[in-house]
DNA sequence: AGCCTATGCAGCC
DNA sequence: TGGCTGCCCTAGGC
């Protein structure tokens, strides 16, 4: 505070008399560690036997520290520093405003509310000649229904009930697990004491729909009863406790395969871990599956060939494997990146694609007909890079689109949006490179990494921060008129564990409920015309 | 209100 | 390899 209400002007008492500096002096010189550039005026004084010394800095960049330029939000649009390569597609010589992979915003084009689908064009695709088609795909663009700070950390996943179509299932990084009734607003439990860190993955049991198996960071898989929250432990990787980081064994990747019967997790040495669905035992060894000591973050049976297993991880891989031949080294196919792969799925009806996510701002994708596997048929340059305190970005398939092109993903760069920098999902058509729709609600500031298209209904769920919500397409929501009880403030949850009924915040008006202290915050941030905010998606 | 800082992160030097 | 640093991040605490 202090800092910044003196800047650009800060006033040094230094001590010249002694060595021996008091701590009220430490403290001064703990401003005037600010860095100092060029144009500084200093102005000493003999006052008391100290010398008084002025300095008049100019402003730094905060990304480079050089002068004569700022990286930062003007209003509600962020500059880049120039000394940078484009935080967008990572090439220098130009920033994410001139970006050719940006879509255009506020350069021209001009933006209409989401009732239609955006028409913004990326232009990236591999071959330009072939005119985008658009299809007449089903956006789930307008919020139905949310659960405002739900849980009480970040979501980390999202899944939606096999049978019933009105139950979403989310885990959070501190190991809570949520079972949500969307269809009875109010219908919300967590069960908060199956794992004590990061749940990473959440499958459901294929031979019960009652029951789910979760990997956490804690390094077990659970296995939870949905009625009860009774959960037992299929594996622990940590049976003897914390005994520092370098053994701590964490699990990331989880899949289930079904023809098998075996569930698959994965964890952050580069191991793969399989167990029996019916026995419960864990079978086998460990494989090696990616380089060792490395994290694997993503685990995918191919649905149609249930010899198939997909993984991908940290070290810039995605992989393809056998598992009747699952050894360390035996991969079918290893499918590069520039960076962390974040996921890695087949496409859900042909099981002949592979999308992947890698932090290097790219959507790749694979394919094993039309293409080789040794590069990718299509990359996407996409914002979904990010720093630190956030979901990894997972881009991944509509099941319901038999043309198993359309694709989903939230994105880490904001868009100045009527003078709002919001964080759109971007539905985007994988086989022309084109952004179909970027979704977006004026009351959502944060970002959305985590988010699951309904296998068979056109809802969208996604995970921002605490919160979940609920997008369907708005012209069907002309027969469900969005009403205030729609929205349930949640508060802290207990830690070991609540069931939630019919809470009494449910009262509150809607921007009651989205007004948040961190909306709050945002919002400054934003251009001054917030105030054309509520004239969108009305 | 404004800081600070956590960061079972990732990347880079 | 280890230690440092971090561009649009978040929540919580002082």
């Amino acid at each position: 505070m202090r800092r910044r209400s003196l800047f650009p002007q800060v006033v040094i008492d230094r001590d010249t008399e002694s060595e021996e500096s008091s701590s009220d002096d430490e403290e001064e010189e703990g401003e005037a560690n600010v860095v100092l550039p060029e144009e500084e005026t200093i102005e000493e004084s003999k006052n008391k036997g100290k010398t008084s010394i002025t300095i008049t800095l100019k402003k730094v960049c905060k990304v480079c520290k050089k002068t004569g330029h700022e990286a930062g939000f003007r209003g509600a649009t962020y500059i880049d520093c120039p000394m940078k390569p484009c935080f967008l597609c990572k090439m220098p010589g130009h920033t994410t405003v001139t970006c050719p992979h940006r879509v255009a915003t506020e350069y021209g084009v001009p933006h209409k509310n989401t009732t239609n689908p955006l028409e913004f064009v990326f232009q990236r695709q591999l071959h330009p000649r072939v005119s985008p088609i658009k299809p007449a795909y089903v956006i789930p663009d307008q919020v139905h229904c949310a659960v405002i700070r739900y849980h009480s950390r970040r979501v980390t996943c999202l899944e939606f009930h096999p049978t019933n179509n009105n139950i979403l299932l989310s885990g959070d990084k501190k190991g809570q697990l949520g079972i949500w009734d969307f269809g009875k607003v109010h219908e919300k439990t967590v069960y908060g004491n199956i794992h004590n860190c990061i749940l990473n993955n959440i499958k459901f049991n294929p031979t019960n729909d009652g029951s789910i198996y979760a990997a956490s960071s804690d390094g077990t898989i659970s296995c939870t009863d949905l009625e009860t929250g009774i959960s037992f432990s299929l594996m622990n990787l940590n049976p003897n406790g914390w005994e520092g980081p370098s053994s701590w064994r964490m699990l990331y990747g989880l899949d289930v395969n079904s023809d098998r019967n075996v569930v698959l997790v994965a964890d952050n040495f580069g191991y793969l871990y399989m167990a029996d669905i019916r026995s419960n035992n864990i079978m086998n060894k460990p494989t090696l599956i990616h380089k060792k000591g490395t994290k694997v973050v993503g685990l995918n049976c191919n649905s149609l060939q249930p010899d198939l297993l997909l993984s991908c991880g940290n070290d810039h891989f995605a992989r393809i494997w056998d598992m009747r031949r699952l050894e360390a080294g035996s991969s079918l196919y290893n499918l590069e990146h520039k960076r962390v792969v974040s996921s890695a799925y087949f496409s859900p009806l042909s099981g002949s694609k592979i999308l992947t996510t890698s932090l290097d701002n790219r959507i790749r994708v694979w394919d094993s007909i039309f293409g080789n596997l040794d590069y990718p048929s299509r990359e996407i340059v996409h914002s979904h890079d990010f720093n630190r305190y956030l979901t990894a970005f997972r881009a991944e398939w509509d099941a319901k689109d038999s043309s198993e092109s359309l694709v989903v993903i939230g994105r880490y760069i904001s868009e100045n949006y009527d003078g709002a920098a919001l964080h759109p999902i971007d539905f985007i058509n994988i086989s022309t490179g084109q952004l179909v729709a970027e979704v977006m609600d004026p009351n959502i500031t944060t970002i959305s990494p985590v988010n699951k298209l309904h296998p068979r209904e056109d809802i969208l769920a996604s995970g921002s921060s605490r919160s979940l919500f609920i997008w369907r397409p708005k012209k069907l929501d002309i027969a469900h008129p969005r009403q205030e009880k729609r929205m349930v403030l949640c508060g802290e949850v207990s830690k070991t564990h609540s069931k939630q009924h019919g809470d009494k915040s449910d009262d509150d008006s809607e921007n009651d409920i989205f007004r948040s202290k961190d909306n709050g915050l945002k919002q400054k941030k934003l251009a001054s015309k917030s105030s054309s905010y509520s004239s969108r998606g009305s």
